[in-house]
DNA sequence: TTTCCCCTCCCCTAAAATAGCGAGGGCGTC
DNA sequence: GACGCCCTCGCTATTTTAGGGGAGGGGAAA
């Protein structure tokens, strides 16, 4: 069985997976398949949720949840302003709280080498699907470049799947914004105030107010910078 | 040469693609190594700014512009609120404007049939890769199994060339915030009062404003939710 | 036709944000 | 050791925003 038939077979498998023990049986079967210390689907809800499968062991992914290493880890702030796949030597590891992550990480077992590809879905979903080793440079370097198109194709399935998997998702579909509202929240998003904006559209403040109101209500946000966040998170508006 | 090593040959040429007269050259490349009609990459913003690549007819092109068929064509709206790949027949053409839209992109040389991978970038972009052709429904089954995975990474690779010519990204590096900051700012984007974040962090409210207003000042910003706005944007705070 | 949403305008008060002036201790780098 | 940055707190002042009402016309869809 060839390369490429192996490869059509483990995405076939993928497809086909029902349910989080399917997937995480899948993930399995591809870190062996590709001779890896880890693979790692991670799911980031723009509300703090996290929702994740993969091989690291479950004292490191409890530590990463508790101590909050989202927030720090530069996997995930630097995937964050990315679109394409990234190798982690690539990132900025430089800062203080990088290090002591990057080499508490490597303690627990992940490998010295990364690569992540991010992966967006409809109302500002994020994930990343990892896959982790240990070994040198080149080697690495090897890896990445023979197995680049079909890890992108493995994270997107696997998004496939969480999205599918995601059980509370839009109990409020998120309504989009009327044109208006849309001009009214992406202005206030670039700094001006009401009374700018409300020039710059040629209504009234109170009108603007009224945008304003609306668009929080439709958003659940709690406030206009609440809204304004959000609208950003689900790519409603772009500033 | 194998279909294999046609695709992967072509894979190569879009990676090493430079500059929108590559891509274009790469998207008609691509159309007749698949035998279809049309291939188009489209990038639309939020904020009604568009871009793409594609064989459409200019008429087609211009007219769907002028017209701001964004807002209208089922293709658009109902990709955006979709992750996985979808096949036109999948998406709902029952209502009057988009029956007329329908219509008119036959009679302008748009296939019958259609095959759209949505794609989503950092901050809110959102892409579309269509292929398009006329045929029976078999035929285009038959086709969009065989190449479901081929035209994802296409349009992967195609929304990382996009990303690049995209002018205006990042053309001020911010200076990082502090930690406090990003906490500050974190909590003020998910919508807390200040006297809730102050709690939260345990300091004074006064203290948090210090936090707030060196962020907003890092960030160039004009107000506390312009700078929500950017961290967000640059990815120094998730929420 | 009725209902729903969009757009527009107006009132109010309390809360929040902005702006300026300060202070001191800690930590790391040059 | 000096400098810069981070963290923490104090004060006063003005301006802006938030959030709650209500009201009417228009257009599209059910």
């Amino acid at each position: 069985m060839g390369k490429i038939e192996r490869r059509e077979a483990l995405l076939g498998d993928l497809e086909r997976a029902q349910g989080l023990e399917a997937l995480q049986a899948t993930i399995l079967a591809l870190r062996d398949h590709f001779h890896v210390d880890h693979m790692v689907y991670h799911w980031v809800s723009s509300n703090g949720e996290q929702f994740g499968c993969g091989t690291y062991s479950d004292v490191w992914v409890q530590r990463y949840v508790d101590h909050d290493y989202l927030r720090v880890d530069p996997v995930i702030t630097g995937c964050y302003q990315r679109f394409h796949p990234v190798d982690w030597k690539r990132l900025d590891w430089s800062s203080k709280p990088s290090r002591a992550f990057q080499a508490e990480a490597i303690a627990h077992g992940v490998g010295n080498q990364g690569f992540s590809v991010p992966i967006r879905g409809p109302i500002g979903q994020f994930a990343l699907f990892t896959t982790s080793h240990n070994c040198d440079d080149e080697e690495w370097a090897r890896f990445t470049e023979d197995n680049r198109r079909d890890l992108i194709l493995i994270a997107h399935e696997f998004n496939e799947k969480a999205l599918e998997l995601q059980p509370g998702r839009t109990p409020e579909p998120s309504r989009a914004l009327s044109p208006r509202e849309i001009d009214a929240m992406t202005l206030v998003a670039m700094g001006y105030s009401r009374a700018q904006v409300a020039e710059t559209l040629s209504i009234s403040e109170h009108t603007l107010r009224v945008y304003i109101e609306s668009a929080r209500s439709k958003l659940g946000a709690l406030n206009t910078t609440h809204a304004v966040a959000r609208a950003l998170s689900r790519g409603l508006i772009v500033v």
